[in-house]
DNA sequence: TGGAGTGTAAGATCGGCATCGAACACTCGC
DNA sequence: GCGAGTGTTCGATGCCGATCTTACACTCCA
């Protein structure tokens, strides 16, 4: 199993390609869900952990927001050691959703 | 009141302006509006009735879903006579949100 | 090996939204 | 005026999703 870090079993991932539009959307209409994709882009890849993100929930209610990203293809997840370490898949999202992540960005509301 | 066609009280409208992001993403992901937006999209403005959409909905629900795509800058309604007929506001939101009808009204899911 | 830190899973609760049925308002043609 | 057609509003209902608490699994480090 080559050089894996972590022991637990890897998160399901979905590809955006295989995400509906309608899917995409409802995964970005949440406040909380938005504020993590926000905050995620301001940082590099793999360098915010799930809990490592001021958001006005539980940290069940934030693992399972990452789960919703993670089933609109617009997070991907590793785990390194005790920690899952987090990237925003900004290329391939965009690839499949052209503009929207990019909307969604933005400063203004 | 000039050339009114109607003496029925007008629709409170919102600009895309003033629409914030959730609540346009909101607005979209929900099935029956969605695939209201996308009928209205193929056919000429101000032909299209309330009621001549071919939703798995009563009109009750209609007619909400419209005034939700009202408030989210979407559509634009007018009175004429007895009918209620609907124009999408392709120009506006465009610009407001560049990109984001042209994804909800591509073809794939 | 034990404790601290991190994240997930399960079960319960709560609020919001989509929907419906019925009643009402308005317009048009007879 | 009356009935048909169209659309909104109201109240009630049902369901899905967001949240919490608790418990559990896993990793790291002392």
């Amino acid at each position: 199993m080559a050089a894996r870090t972590s022991h637990r079993s890897a998160p399901a991932h979905t590809h955006p390609d295989d995400v509906a539009v309608q899917a995409a959307l409802a995964a970005l209409a949440d406040p909380v869900r938005l504020q993590l994709v926000r905050e995620l882009a301001k940082t590099d890849d793999w360098t915010r952990t799930c809990g490592s993100f001021d958001v006005p929930v539980g940290k069940a209610a934030c693992s399972h927001h990452f789960a919703v990203l993670r089933a609109a293809g617009l997070v991907e997840q590793r785990d390194e050691g005790a920690r899952r370490l987090n990237r925003l898949r900004r290329a391939e999202f965009e690839a499949r959703f052209p503009g929207l992540l990019g909307l969604v960005l933005r400063e203004d509301g």
